[in-house]
RNA sequence: GGAGAGGUGUCAGAGUGGUCGAAUGAGCCAGCUUGGAAAGCUGGUGUACUGGCAACGGUACCGAGGGUUCGAAUCCCUCCUUCUCCGCCA
């Protein structure tokens, strides 16, 4: 969410920067800015009643203890009808706020200054690419069919006990599965991230925070009779911790990584380019979390950015960083990499890692703050990424890595599987 | 799930309708004291919105949200949560 103060005094330039991400609403910025208006004059009128009858009132109890009962009775009556006055007001003030609200909550976050202009993905720039893409046998398979064939997915049987979109792995598959979990999370840790174990779960106050609602609640899988959301990404618990929180400045940066599950309804979201385990409604990720000062965080993009790279590095995958033009970032984002790893097979890229830097826009939804000695409370710069999700992992190094002997796993990962080759 | 008792500032802990944003103690910060420190003394020590160049004000916040009242930490309602006992259970 955007600061109001930020918007009132920097009109142009958010003018400007929701011009260049597309946003197709600018006249809500200066609804904005009149209801802003409104509402400070209308909160300056109704505390200058509402401390007129607070005096009142201390009156009242003054002459109470002085036993003067009916002057007190007089009073009374007269500070009733000053409070009549504060209803209407702080009725008045109450649409004004949520008036506020409304808009605050439909604009998106303004794209940073390096962010390249454009309109859709085709306008992604291409920053980098690292690997050799593999030339394979002609009778080489796609993924699905390589988990059929070595029995380590099983697409039917997950759809029979739950459906679509919730594959089973099993032997070897499902090994390999943990293994990358714990290849992830050791490397987090060397990288300095402290690995958090959250509630897969989360209540309707956490899916605000972080801006899953209430626009995205058809992407959620929803517990009604608990009201409670299964996560879409650890980005929602691990990111809520710090909901209402003011940080030392010391403390930072908070480093944080999780393993979850994480859930997608993806309604309405079918087809060959979600065949496999290339979309699905249930599917394990380690993602991280940091949580900067304001001046760092470009700086910690780049990191954060380089440390994803260097995971697909590990496992020896050809893949190309795009920097997300305008158009193509998320709602929430002031600056998006995002790392996708080719699949021989498909011959195609797929996105396995989102990095973001979202400045102060979660965290001014989230109250999340850091002060130093004597200084007012600001508000921190969230970023965070995925390092990484496994099911286009898994795709890309069954599809890249077939050879006439089976699977071969990466070096990196032998210790972790146990197993070189998955035959 | 049933019965009961609680949730107050950084912490501990008072406060049951009227100068209560909140006693007291601890912690923390600053000053005094000291060669330095401890102890002691003095002062300070939350957040948000808002007015003001500023000094300094206004309003709100005692788990959350409503309500009663001229006035609510204090009374009423709903919800959340913690503890104890019982039941159930990985």
């Amino acid at each position: 969410m955007l600061q109001v103060s930020y918007i009132r005094e920097n009109r142009e330039k958010v003018l400007e920067r929701l011009k260049f991400k597309g946003f197709k609403q600018p006249e809500l910025v200066d609804s904005l800015i009149g209801l802003d208006e409104d509402r400070r004059l209308t909160q300056i009128e109704l505390e200058k009643i509402v401390s007129e009858s607070n005096l009142g009132a201390r009156q009242i109890g003054e002459l109470m203890r002085q036993g003067l009962k009916e002057q007190a009775e007089a009073l009374k009556v007269k500070t009733s009808a000053v409070k009549e006055q504060t209803k209407l007001l702080a009725d008045k003030l109450a649409n004004l706020e949520g008036k506020l609200q409304t808009i605050l909550l439909q604009l998106p976050n303004l794209p940073h200054q390096s962010v390249p202009f454009g309109i859709n993905p085709d306008n992604n720039v291409t920053v980098f690419e690292h690997g050799q893409i593999p030339a394979l046998p002609d009778n080489a398979l796609p993924h699905w069919e390589l988990g059929v064939k070595y029995d380590i997915i099983d697409f039917e049987l997950g759809n029979k006990i739950a459906g679509a979109g919730f594959p089973v792995y099993k032997g070897k598959g499902a090994k390999l599965q943990r293994a990358l979990i714990n290849f992830f999370l050791d490397q987090a840790e060397l990288a300095g991230y402290r690995e958090i174990q959250p509630p897969i779960v989360v209540n309707e106050a956490s899916g605000f925070g972080t801006g899953q609602l209430p626009d995205k609640e058809g992407q959620m899988y929803h517990i009604g009779i608990d009201n409670l959301y299964l996560i879409p990404t650890a980005e929602v618990p691990v990111t809520n911790l710090y909901r209402d929180v003011i940080l030392k400045k010391d403390e930072l940066p908070v480093k944080n990584c999780a393993y979850t599950p994480c859930f997608r309804r993806e309604a309405g979201s079918y087809g060959a380019h979600v065949r496999g385990l290339n979309r699905l409604h249930q599917f394990d990720k380690v993602e991280v979390v940091q949580i900067v000062h304001p001046e760092r965080s470009y700086q910690v993009l780049e990191e954060m950015s380089a440390y994803v790279q260097s995971l697909l590095k590990l496992l020896e995958l050809p893949y190309r960083v795009l920097s997300l033009c305008s158009g193509d970032m998320s709602f929430t984002s002031a600056k998006t990499y995002d790392m996708e790893v080719w699949c021989a097979a498909q011959a195609r890229w797929l996105e396995v890692s989102s990095v973001s830097n979202f400045e102060n826009y979660q965290s001014n939804r989230l109250k999340l703050r850091y002060k130093g000695e004597g200084e007012k409370p600001r508000l921190a710069h969230t970023l965070n990424g995925s390092a990484l999700a496994l099911p286009r992992i898994v795709a890309s190094l069954l599809e890249n890595n077939q050879t006439e002997n089976g699977i071969k796993i990466p070096a990196a990962l032998v210790p972790y599987t146990i197993f070189d080759y998955i035959n």
